[in-house]
DNA sequence: TATAATTATTTTGTATACTAATTATAGGGG
DNA sequence: CCCCTATAATTAGTATACAAAATAATTATA
């Protein structure tokens, strides 16, 4: 029974990105990539370090995506002054508006995926997948 | 309220890969890997189309995953007479234990998992998910 | 203040995921 | 038998994901 969770959570996550690819293809950005910039968006000036703690991915890869973001000139990256082991990252003038399609296009994937899926079972679902991400998280730090 | 339910499939996705992966390593195997070697304990001298078709993977990607675990020699690939396109692949002899011991090992990560979930509400949630699954399915091919 | 410990970020190396192109073979007309 | 198309699988190229090592700069400490 978890096990068939599992396997479906993760297929259904392959889904996602599957689907959000294909959409972003036009934009010629990556999924991950937009997700970075539209956290950068929302608050210019941020460090690498602090996208981490809201986004929960690793350091090397965030590396990665941020220096594409720097060489497609989607962001700039400026050496803090007061700490030069910072950089302050901020968004590149005329890619705002690559944000405001993600949304658009993040609404074209998802619209339907809710078909024959009430309200209520999305909220319980919501609750259950909670309660299901805090235990994965537990189980993570317990072993470690 | 969909895209938070993408966002936490996604994440628990990605958790459910970090468990596993950390407690698959002192096996010295992946995740993808054993999923496909698996496949193969229990079908010996099946294709790798037909274990495509089973598992709703890339066959790039699985190319590579059973190039590994034949460098690794958890299993053998041997040309079909009657089609030379085709290899019909074997598990290594002595690497069946280790379809064995991952059951264990998946048992030791979920374990825990539905903790304060109960019976029912696992039940619903899958019910739920499948139908999110549909809808994703649905959704790629009407694209393309 | 010289050294040690920490911190922020990048680099290296390996394994996916996926697209597109390529290779090798099969099988069906003509 | 040769040409054409379809099929099975690999290869090439790009982008993650992640561990581990390396860099570089800052802070703590003896």
């Amino acid at each position: 029974m978890v096990k068939e969770m599992c396997y479906k959570l993760n297929k259904s996550s392959m889904l996602y990105k599957r689907l959000m690819s294909k959409h972003l293809e036009r934009l010629n950005i990556t999924y991950s990539q937009l997700m970075v910039l539209r956290v950068v968006n929302q608050e210019p000036g941020i460090t690498a370090k602090e996208i981490l703690m809201q986004m929960d991915t690793d350091k090397a890869t965030l590396s990665g995506v941020l220096s594409r973001l720097e060489k497609n000139s989607y962001i700039n990256r400026v050496k803090n002054v007061k700490d030069k082991r910072i950089q302050n990252i901020y968004i590149s003038k005329g890619s705002e508006h690559l944000c405001n399609e993600v949304s658009v296009i993040e609404k074209a994937c998802i619209s339907d995926l809710v078909d024959g899926i009430s309200l209520g079972e999305a909220e319980q679902f919501l609750q259950i997948l909670d309660r299901f991400i805090e235990n994965q998280v537990n189980k993570i730090e317990q072993k470690f």
